[in-house]
Parts: C-alpha cells; structure tokens; sequence
DNA sequence: GTTCTTATTGCAACATGCTGCAATAAGCCA
DNA sequence: TGGCTTATTGCAGCATGTTGCAATAAGAAC
C-alpha cells in the first residue's frame, strides 16, 4: 500500500494535501485495478455530494505524475485509470463481443520489440488499448 | 474516386441522399488522408453554417458501415477518421515531442503476428494508436 | 495563534460525442 | 404531379473532459 505516504510526497513537491484528494485516494484505494474517471467521481460523491469533476481529474493528473495511476484509452476512446501500475500492461479489446483481456508478455514483448527496433520508439503499453477481434468472434464471422 | 456513387450505394440499401450528406462527402474529398470529426464540422459550417454537429456525427456512422472511412482515436482519446482507408495503417504518437507518424509495415505485420499467435486475435490496425516516446525524444531522456 | 503566500477548489463555460423525439423531406408509387 | 412511408434532420439535453478565474484554505514563518 503506497497510499500511506501520499501526504508527504506531495508536500515535498510544495504540493498541498486537502479534505478532497484524501477521497480521492480513499476511492481509488478501494477500487484496485482499472477505474474510469467517471466511476472515481461517483465513489467521491457516495462520500462527499459536493464533490466535483474537475476536482477529480485535476488530482488525477497529479497523482499520474507521481506514477500511483496511469491513464489510458478504452476502445471507445474514454479514460481509464490502472491503480498502482506493478506491472505495465495493455488491454485487447474485442469489437464485435465487447470482451476486455489484459495484453500477455508474449505479445507484449513482440510489440515493444517491433517498434523499438525500427526506429528506437519506447511503447508505452500501459496507455495501449488493441482493438480487433478475438479468436472465438473471428471464427463465427468466417 | 469512390464518392461519385455514393447516392447510388445509399439508395441500394433503402437509405437517402440528402443536401447534408452530400455537404459532408464534399467536405471528406477535399480532405484526404486523416480528419477529425470537429474539423469536418468547421468545413461544413464554412458552406453551410446552420450543419449541426449531430448530422455529421450521424452520417460519419453510416459512411462507414459503407467502408469509405474509418474511424480511430488520437492520443488524446478524441476520434480521427482516416479517409479511404487504402491500405490500413495505425499510427505513432510521441507523448514527449507530440510527433505522429504512420505505423510502418514492419512492426505492422509483427504486431498482427504477434496476437494471432496468441488466441487468434485479430488486430484492426486501422483503429490503432501507439503512444509513447520517439527514438530522439527517449535519447535525450537518457 | 496570527499572518502571508499561493496551491487548490468550485463555478461557469466550453469542446467533443451521443441520443430521444417531433418535424421534415427523400424517394417510391399511383 | 400528388400522396405515402419512413429515413433523416434539427433540437434539446445528457455524459465526459478541459480551462479561466475569483475565492478559499494549506502550511510555512513569525
């Protein structure tokens, strides 16, 4: 739990910690994984009615900065938060079921690979979302 | 030049070409290569002000059931169109630099490779947005 | 505890994207 | 041409993101 010190780094960037980023983190503790900015709003607000939008994303980018979320795209192109990034991965989207699976290493590595050795480009596979379709819809469809 | 029968493949499937329609295929031929939607609305609005935002959202849906674009998300999340989509191709963007580049052949064919192998997944590349860092902009980092 | 600086908040407003609904009009048929 | 069916439009309104600005309040200094 790296929640714990948040308080501290922030003050150690001349960063100030308030009523609504402790609710933020509460909310963010509690969903581990993958939240929408829209779902952290509704949490904050089961606690604080007054919370607002711009509140929450403002704090988000924050706490991207201090790497305790990264933000990527779903396939519809809204935001998605990974909580505590351990381990950077991606996500496959499957356009005709709606199926959602995180991006294995085998594939993973074969992308980065590909990419780093054309012309030295760094993917960020945490930001990635693969949009297709997956064997089982690929195989109705043919 | 595909959009000259375009009213022809409409009707074939009992749709209709209207004068807002064809504001939009006008505005789509002189753009080729990529489009946002915004920036289609804005050419609309210049040869007609009163287009609606709806209207064009609306018809980019049914041009592309037709296959004449295809619809992708920027960095940023927000949708980009690529205008008759010849060969499909993704694209780079440098979160650092905020460079774009279409994705080459190479690690095209390496990322398809790479999901299929895994589950069958296939990749629309077409819809792809990489994000990370350009090769001069990860060199200056390190 | 008081004072001061300024990061942060809430508000209002804007941009993009999507949807329900009543009114309009495309295209077919007589 | 006139009438009919229904696809399409425009409108109003919602959801998600973002930004400028004045008011608030964190936290450091006294």
């Amino acid at each position: 739990m790296r929640w714990r010190d948040v308080p501290e780094r922030l003050r150690q960037r001349g960063l100030r910690w308030t009523r609504q980023r402790r609710a933020i983190i509460d909310a963010l503790a509690s969903a581990r994984g993958h939240v929408t900015a829209a779902e952290l709003v509704e949490r904050c607000r089961a606690e604080d009615p007054s919370t607002t939008r711009s509140t929450v994303y403002r704090t988000l980018d924050v706490l991207e900065e201090l790497g305790l979320v990264r933000h990527a795209h779903g396939a519809d192109g809204r935001e998605e938060f990974h909580v505590e990034p351990a381990a950077e991965h991606g996500h496959l989207y499957c356009s005709s079921c709606g199926g959602r699976w995180e991006i294995a290493d085998e594939p993973a590595e074969a992308v980065l690979a590909a990419f780093a050795s054309v012309d030295g480009f760094q993917v960020d596979l945490s930001h990635m979302t693969v949009v297709g379709l997956c064997g089982a819809c690929a195989n109705r469809t043919a």
